[in-house]
DNA sequence: GTTAGTGCAAAATCTTTGCATATTT
DNA sequence: AAATATGCAAAGATTTTGCACTAAC
C-alpha cells in the first residue's frame, strides 16, 4: 500500500481511495479492458463510485503515463492498460473478442529505415493484429 | 458515371446520387477523412443531404469492402478511405495531424511467423506510425 | 408498383463539465 | 485551512434508429 501512495506522490496527484482501486484493477488485467468493464469491477468493490470519477481518473493516469489509452477495432469506445513501459502489441480475435499479448516487436528496425528514407520523425506506433483465435478457428 | 452504376449494382445496392457523391469524394481523398469533413464536403455539393444519410452510406460502403474505417490517434472520431485494394499504413503527424501514406507494408513475414508460433489465424491488422513530419520537425 | 434509401427528429451511446460536497494534504 | 478530487446531474459529441416520404429499379 505504501508504494502506491508513493506512486501517486510522485505524480503529484492524491491517492484517493478511487484512484487506489482503478490502479489495483488495471495491475490486476493483464489486457487493454474498456471504460465500462473498468466501471462495472471497480463498482462492484465500491458501490458508490461514479462513472464520471472513473472517466477523470483514467484521463489522468493516462496524463501522467501511468495508463495507456487505445481504440480497439472498429468499436468506437475507449480500452485502457496500464503502461507497464514495455513495448507490446496485441493479437484481437474476431470472434470472441478476446486479446492476447505479443511480446515481440516487428516493427524496431523497420522504423528506423522509414526514418531515412522519408524524413519523418518516428515517435511511436500503433499496431493491433487481427484474426482467429485457436479456439474460434476449430470451431469455423 | 456508367462504371459508377455498374459498380453499385455489382454490390446490390443502388447508385442513389447521395452514394454517388460519397463515393466521388473518397475517390478525390488521397488520405482517410473524417464523418464531418466528408459529410461538410458532400453538403456543399448538395445541400439537402442529412448527416444521417452519410452514417449509413459509410457503413453500407465499409459492409461491402467499398471504404474502410479506421480510428486514428486518440481522437475517438471515425475516419474513412476508399478501399483501393492496396494494403498501406499511415504516418500520422503529432503536430500538424496530416497524414502520409507508406506503401510498403513490413509485417508480411512477420503475420506468417506469428500463425506458427501462435497459432493464432492472421486475418489482418492496423498499423498506424505516430512521429512528426519534416515540416514540423524543423520547427521543434 | 415494389423495394430500398433518404430526411428528419428523436434516441442511444460514450464522454465531458459545472458545481456543491467530501476527502486529502 | 487550503487545495484537490468526487458524486451527481446536466450537457456535449458522436453515432444509430423509427418512420413517413421519395427515388431507384
Amino acid at each position: 500500500m505504501r508504494d502506491k501512495q508513493h506512486l501517486f506522490k510522485e505524480f503529484g496527484i492524491r491517492a484517493t481511495k478511487q484512484r487506489l482501486l482503478v490502479l489495483d484493477l488495471l495491475m490486476e488485467e493483464q489486457m487493454p479492458i474498456s471504460v465500462e468493464q473498468i466501471f462495472l469491477k471497480v463498482k462492484a468493490q465500491d458501490e458508490s463510485i461514479n462513472l464520471s470519477t472513473v472517466y477523470r481518473i483514467l484521463s489522468t493516469f493516462t496524463e501522467k503515463g501511468i495508463a495507456l489509452k487505445s481504440l480497439l477495432g472498429e468499436s468506437s469506445v475507449a480500452y485502457y492498460e496500464l503502461n507497464r513501459m514495455v513495448h507490446k502489441h496485441h493479437l484481437i480475435c474476431l470472434s470472441c473478442h478476446k486479446i492476447m499479448n505479443i511480446n515481440h516487436c516487428p516493427l524496431e528496425n523497420y522504423e528506423k529505415e522509414l526514418q531515412r528514407t522519408t524524413a519523418f520523425e518516428v515517435v511511436s506506433h500503433k499496431l493491433e493484429i487481427y484474426g482467429y483465435c485457436p479456439e474460434c478457428k476449430s470451431k469455423h
